[in-house]
DNA sequence: CGTGTGATTGAGATGGGTCAACCTCAGTGG
DNA sequence: CCACTGAGGTTGACCCATCTCAATCACACG
């Protein structure tokens, strides 16, 4: 693989420039030697298969590791064998942090098809950071993303009724694939059904009773796996502000 | 308040060294010299009283705060005014992290009671991460942490039963006093059952009524917010896996 | 052309939400 | 000293959203 060394470097830049990566090194204008610098610590592994794994519950943490193709899970266990999905992550996303606590990895991350990923090492990132003025800053950043949608999720569980969360989960998954670049309104969905269940603590039959009743009333055609967002306006009403979307219907036709 | 300086100086540092700055600072064996140095760009705020904010969502972040005495909660509120509490803070614990990604607050930190807070300016720590070793290490750690307490509190959103929720909740905080130095089995719970309810994704009726249930097979005594723990091995046990716990019970008869 | 895995659909059961009454207690004022 | 008040908490009755269990479908694969 490593056959022309050059090659693959320019090849590896072009793609952090598009990845998350970018987010986390080349905002504040960073300068050439800092980017060569990073792209010599970024290693590639050999491509992953369905259902492998990056790392597994109390593995040490030894990288930070970004979805350059393909998506993935990361997967709470609990004690009585339960799974929580903590989050997806689709191409140019990070994972990871969820060792930074304990040092040692907390979650499962596991390839929901064929998937590449870059791994940033541990021990060269700490030198990285501090040899990159502003880096630090920048993943925090990073971190902070994380963290957010972290707690949007919580919020989602919370307070949200089934219907609300699977039309949030589409209407972000839609956003998340539109800001990749690819189509919006027209995807594969990644990850299973099962999938979807466990991350919005839904079972499977509400999952599916959800998607045929947002089909029912043409704001989405599912088939499988394959989505077509139909009415992206009705999907997004439904996704934030629920009783907001009833509030201006009523009110825009009282006042 | 400030009536001596010096003598203010030294109780701050007696204070950092039991609350979350500790980790924060102390671990790698850190000197005199950069321990002061942190001293001396912690600030102190005026008491605030009950329900009083330490900041509210959409306020450029400034600073990261530690509370000194007194507990917080965190709030995230959505399109529809719903509430949704993302944590409780007891003394030494960390708020603010939820501004990272974007510079703004996306929850409101408030005081449950009177309460103090210990204060990180956010250039300051900038400057003071790159000045002191091992310190933006264990930043991350901290940091760290936080984030594996939103993914317990996934897990239990997304999976557990309300009485699950409700044991798992006073274990949790039961460990936390504990770690504080606090007796870990009588205690009065810094927060309303509103508040718990919000948190838990429950509501106010659920939290009393698994107050009670709890009472009534005799693991703890509840007054108001007074909490006694009368078996705390039978509410660990429902706490860190229920159905293990069962399970445990038959087969060590049958077995 | 079976066989298995994932998804859909239906029928029935139930945990927890909703609504409403009531209790407790601290604070206030007569 | 007692009555009134209001906020927070508890309890009960009812109901519905979602879970459970089970049958069926769709489709890929050997």
């Amino acid at each position: 693989m490593p056959n022309n060394v050059v090659f693959d470097l320019a090849k590896l830049r072009r793609n952090c420039a598009q990845c998350s990566l970018h987010q986390l090194c080349l905002p504040a204008g960073i300068g050439q030697d800092d980017l060569d610098r990073l792209d010599a610590i970024v290693h590639r592994r050999r491509p992953l298969a369905r259902s492998e794994r990056l790392y597994r519950i109390g593995d040490p943490m030894e990288a930070l590791y970004v979805a350059r193709e393909g998506s993935f899970k990361t997967v709470a266990i609990n004690s009585d064998g339960e799974e929580q999905i903590i989050g997806f992550h689709l191409p140019g996303e990070l994972m990871g942090l969820d060792a930074l606590g304990t040092g040692l990895h907390r979650c499962e991350a596991e390839a929901l098809g064929p998937a590449q990923i870059c791994e940033v090492p541990l021990e060269a990132l700490g030198d990285v950071i501090h040899a990159i003025p502003g880096l630090g800053t920048q993943m925090l950043r990073v971190i902070g993303r994380s963290v957010a949608r972290d707690q949007d999720h919580l919020e989602m569980l919370g307070r949200r009724q089934a219907q609300e969360r699977i039309a949030m989960f589409l209407h972000g998954l839609s956003e998340r694939f539109r800001s990749l670049g690819h189509p919006a309104t027209e995807f594969s969905l990644p990850m299973s059904r099962e999938d979807i269940a466990r991350f919005l603590g839904l079972v499977i039959e509400t999952v599916s009773r959800g998607f045929t009743r947002l089909q029912d009333e043409g704001v989405i055609k599912v088939r499988g796996r394959q989505l077509r967002i139909t009415d992206p306006q009705q999907l997004e009403s439904l996704a934030i502000g629920p009783s907001d979307a009833l509030r201006d219907h009523s009110c825009s036709r009282s006042a």
